[in-house]
Parts: C-alpha cells; sequence; structure tokens
DNA sequence: CTGAAAGCGCTTACAG
DNA sequence: CTGAAAGCGCTTACAG
C-alpha cells in the first residue's frame, strides 16, 4: 500500500505558503513576493506560484501576515447606530474609499452605548488595524487617546467634542438649522416652534441656534418659541403634538423644526390623525436627516439632508493620507454643508 | 549623562508581553496565563502582573494570538444590506449572543453586490475568525463551500439556497404570505392583489403562495390577482397604484399585499394622495418587514414582522455550538416563525 | 504554580 | 530575480 505524502495531504487545515513553496518548488520569499510585489518575480516563477496557490485552493493567513508586517489591510469603522441611515450612508462611502485603496472595511455598531464603543475600540486596537474612523457617541473621547497612544491612527466622523488634535470630518449642524427655520420663514410662516429635542446633544444644541440666528435675522418678525424634551423619538412627537392643540388655534405655531425625521413624523402622524389639522396648510413641519421613510410617507417630509456618503470617503481619505504619510501628517477639521429637501409637509402640492 | 533603559522606553510602538513580563518580573508564559486562565495564577503574581500591564497600558496583539493560538474570538458576519432593519436586528441579535460568549462580532455589508459578499467571506477566512454568520444573497452560495474547505465554520441565515449541509435559520416565508393573506381576509376583503416583486427572489416567491393558500383555503369566495414588478420600493408601489386606479372602481382590488413595506408605503402614497382612495375603506393595504418607517407614517401600516433579533441570536448559538464541539456537531436547520402586526392601513383607526 | 523553549505563518532585509 | 534566515508577539505543552 503506497503511501506517498503528497502536498495536498495537510486537507484538513488550510494550506501555507510553506506549501504553495514546495509544490511551486520555490521558497518561500518568492511566494510572498508573487503575492505582495508581483512586478518583482519573473514571469514564469511568478505563473508557476500562482498556478500552485490555485491547485491548493491557498488563502494567506492575515494574522500572520499582519504580524509580520507590523499592519493590517483593514480600516475598522466603529458606528454609533447601525440603524441609522446616516451611519449607514458614511459606511456606504467609507467602504468605497477603502476598497479603491486597496483595503477593507470592517463596521462595529457601538449602538449608542459608550461601553461598547470603547470595546470596540479596542478590539480594532488590539488586531493592529490600518486605522480606525470612529462616528463616537455625544460622550467621552477618552478612548481616543488609548487608541492613539498605542500608535493607532484615528479619524473621527460626525461628532469631535471640539477635539482638533486628530482628523475630523463633521456636518455644520448649526447651518442646518439654519435653513430648516429660512425655508419655514420664506413661506411665510412667522410663529415658529423648535421641537423637542434634549439639550444634552450637541447637534441639536447647534441645529436650535441656527434655527434662532434665522428666527433673529427677521428682527422680531417671526417669533420662535423652543419646546424641550427627552428624545428624538416618534413617541416623544406625539407627545409634543398634544400639548401644541391643546393651547387652541390662536396659540398654536404655523411652522415646526424638529431636530429629527422621527420627531416630525410622530409630530405629523398626530396632528392630522388626532386633532384633524391640515399639514402643511395649518402647520407646516420639517424634519431632520433625510432618513429613508422621509419621503416615503403618505405626506412627505422636508428635511435636511447630510452628506453622509461624502463624509464616509472624506474620513477615509483623511485617514489613509495620515496613515501613509505619518511624518509630514497635519490633522485637518473638516466641515461639510448639510442641505435642505424641500417636500409636501412645508410646501404642500 | 545615564541612559537607564526603562521598560517604557519603547513608547512609539505598543508595549509587548516581553515588556510586562519584565517590568513584573515574571515569565512571558506567566504573562499569557494571567491574560488566559487567570485562576490558575496565585493571586500576588497576578496582581503584580495587573499592575504592570496598566502601568505599561499594554493591549494584547490579536494578530499574534490568532496565529498562535490557531483561531481568534471573533465572529464575521456579512450582510445583504445595512438599510434594511431586518438585518440590523439580527446583527443586534448576533451581537449580544458573541458577548454572551466571550466572543466579538464585525460586520462588513454586501451591499446587494455578490462580489461584494464574496470578498468579505475571503477576508474573515483569511483573517481565521472563529466562524461567520453570512446572511447571503438570493445567488451563488460558492463561498460558502470555499471557505468551509479551509475549515471555516460558517451558519446561513435569512437565505440557504435549499442548503441542509451546514446550519442555517430561516424565517417561513410561505406563511408570512399566508398571514397576510388571512388578515385581510378575516376583514372581510375578497378582491385581493398581490402587488410586485419580482419573481426571481425565492422570499417573494414563498409569500405569493402563502398568500393563494390562503385564498384557496376560502373555496373560491376571494380572489387574488398576482401582479408581477421589477422590484420592491417605493417607486414601483406608485407605478403599480397608478396601473390599479386606471381600471375604474369597480375593477379594483380592495385589498393589496404587498411583498415589502417600500412597496406598501409608495402604493399607499399613492393611492390616497393622487388619486383620493381611502386606506383602508377603499382598498386595505398590509407590507411586509415591519421596517421602522411602517409605524410612523401618517397612515401606520399592517405589516409581516420577522425576528430579525432572534435569527441573530440563534444563528450566533449554532455557530458557536459548532466551533466548540466540531466532532459530535450535527448540522440544523431551524424555521422561525413570522408575525402578524395589525395597524391602520388595514384596521382603520 | 512558574519558566524556558518551540512554533504559529507570514514579511523583510540581505546575500548571492 | 531567488533563497536562507531572522523575527513579528503571542500560546502551549513540558519540565521543574
Amino acid at each position: 500500500m503506497p503511501r506517498e505524502s503528497t502536498a495536498e495531504a495537510s486537507a484538513d487545515s488550510a494550506p501555507s505558503m510553506n506549501d504553495v513553496a514546495r509544490v511551486a518548488r520555490v521558497s518561500l520569499g518568492t511566494v510572498s513576493n508573487v503575492l505582495n510585489k508581483p512586478e518583482i518575480v519573473a514571469e514564469r516563477t511568478r505563473l508557476r506560484v500562482q498556478a500552485a496557490i490555485d491547485e491548493l485552493g491557498f488563502v494567506r493567513n492575515s494574522a500572520a501576515r499582519s504580524l509580520a508586517a507590523g499592519s493590517s489591510r483593514t480600516i475598522g469603522l466603529v458606528l454609533t447606530d447601525v440603524g441609522n441611515s446616516l451611519f449607514v450612508d458614511i459606511a456606504r462611502g467609507a467602504e468605497s474609499a477603502a476598497t479603491e485603496n486597496g483595503h477593507s472595511l470592517l463596521l462595529a455598531n457601538s449602538d449608542v452605548n459608550l461601553q461598547k464603543q470603547e470595546g470596540y475600540l479596542d478590539i480594532f486596537d488590539e488586531a493592529r488595524v490600518a486605522g480606525i474612523i470612529l462616528a463616537p457617541l455625544d460622550a467621552s473621547l477618552d478612548g481616543v487617546d488609548r487608541v492613539r497612544r498605542h500608535g493607532r491612527h484615528i479619524v473621527l466622523v460626525n461628532y469631535a467634542g471640539g477635539r482638533t488634535d486628530c482628523c475630523s470630518v463633521l456636518v455644520d449642524e448649526e447651518h442646518g438649522g439654519y435653513l430648516a427655520a429660512r425655508h419655514l420663514i420664506d413661506l411665510g410662516r412667522r410663529r415658529l416652534v423648535f421641537a423637542g429635542g434634549p439639550d444634552n446633544l450637541h447637534a441639536v444644541n447647534d441645529r436650535r441656534k441656527g434655527a434662532m440666528r434665522a428666527t433673529s435675522e427677521t428682527r422680531g418678525a417671526v417669533s420662535l418659541e423652543v419646546i424641550f424634551g427627552r428624545s428624538l423619538n416618534s413617541p416623544e412627537g406625539r407627545r409634543i403634538s398634544g400639548d401644541l392643540a391643546s393651547r387652541g388655534r390662536s396659540r398654536m405655531p404655523d411652522g415646526i423644526i424638529a431636530p429629527s425625521d422621527q420627531l416630525a413624523a410622530g409630530i405629523i402622524h398626530e396632528l392630522t390623525g388626532t386633532y384633524g389639522l391640515r399639514v402643511p396648510q395649518d402647520i407646516a413641519v420639517i424634519g431632520y436627516d433625510n432618513n429613508q421613510f422621509a419621503s416615503e410617507g403618505a405626506i412627505p417630509m422636508s428635511t435636511i439632508g447630510q452628506p453622509g456618503h461624502e463624509m464616509g470617503r472624506v474620513a477615509t481619505n483623511l485617514l489613509l493620507e495620515e496613515v501613509n504619510q505619518p511624518g509630514e501628517h497635519v490633522h485637518r477639521n473638516l466641515m461639510l454643508e448639510p442641505t435642505l429637501f424641500a417636500r409636501t409637509s412645508t410646501l404642500g402640492r
């Protein structure tokens, strides 16, 4: 019974570069060169090695590669909330930029939980990823310092807590609030409400400030009432509608700025459904975020959209720039502009 | 000028376990034991090592760990579409189960692109992750065989192309379609339409079959017309509404089953907005997926919800079972049940 | 319970 | 252009 040991013998575990080298009758280093610097290898040897790779079904062990090379080709993106389309857009943008530059993007969802955010930062740090993009909670940025101390490059997106000591890509929230209020004012609305929003979220605060600026530009022609709230979701919007409706028509606003689409949806829903008011004839409502559902309801919603895809692309490019030129790199803090999407909930038909 | 070399000297790169061992005055192996089997180390040494770890800000290099140990503590989840809340729910469920078992979950978004799906499978394969969960496209499953040949464990979720040679967690789509039609029939609707959906998606086909079964149970009392379409999005829904409305009232259905919430939203939007019909008084509409926006529109939408969170949890548990007991593992194919969410778009107020 | 040593599968100078 | 060798930072028997 012949028991010739073939190269394919170790079939139960993945074949290694050593197996490939043996089959192709070259040295280990040459196999590595075929993989990493093919232009340096002679045509004939390259083809022989490639054939062996295909024959064995070899896949490179990226853990070993990272260890030997000192870093990986993976970018880690830690997101606040994969359920939110802004972050999904950011992820898509980051992925396309990463792919174009020969990197791959892995996602982690912190799910609006600081502990998870820190945990995933550590995981990417431990994995010695090429770099990290963080869409952080509106909270502690301790993790940023921690991973940077280990030499990890990181760029912040959507929120940076005022930091300028690392790259960041933000959106001008104040301008978004301004656009929303300005839009209602331009449509002739005179009694505005900025509805809801906890006062501990920087984005909401900035949007409110923008709305106030637009209002004060009218020199008293337009009033802006601010109603604080606990959250940005739809039930909160219903509650606010109830409060407003109970006032009686004369004291009701004719325009509402909501700092989230969900909030706006709850407001519209309750205003039209329960209280029989017409949107926008009686009250115009504008949301924020340009979520998928904003354009698909029975009353397509006006809203402020953020350039998520571009945020992701820009953040990735900044990161790769920093990774590739650690010496001459200067941190940059970019600010992108939001856009008004005017639809039925303010324009009418 | 004294140049005593301290342990902290190598500050520019991350400290290694060797550095920790030196500072704690123990051997490398002991540091490893403190990290991996703390119960085996004497209290005093453990504390000394822990102190050194804290002092140096040491983080384990998971690439080296994976290489030496032969596998990582990471589970890779490849998703069809992070923009779809079903997959987001699956990710959340998988994450909680993974965390409970001392693993971490990394996501990759294939974005309904087979090439990306295959690419990410390879990346997780190359990284020698503990296991992979794949929510595959309704297409080739070649990648599954490829990564399994390398010894990688993989479980399929949401779609399995009929495979029973690996673990899978599916939802009974046929039953979902049945529930939707049954609901409309129970409400007294007699002329149903199954609206839209390409006929090359297994899920849509199964839902249609379920709706047909519910209809035939009425022995002719209820009719079901099937309208095929190209996609499942909102514009397609508007188009379908236009077609239906152009028929004249007598030939219009009194109930519509849409195989996606987006499609249903488009239908409702156009029916009520453009054609002045009432939902559900004139036509009841039920969607599918229980997306976030389904409950938040002006007309909260009835729909069929899938247990995404549980799908993710179950898939993760199956995977870890397979990873931990490779010998006695028997592949299981689980089928979970969808649920009816009855709201205004069928019930009325 | 602790330490010395081999080895995981690659990359990277360095000689040839 | 190719090959032999060191080394990346861990884990894991194994002896003590």
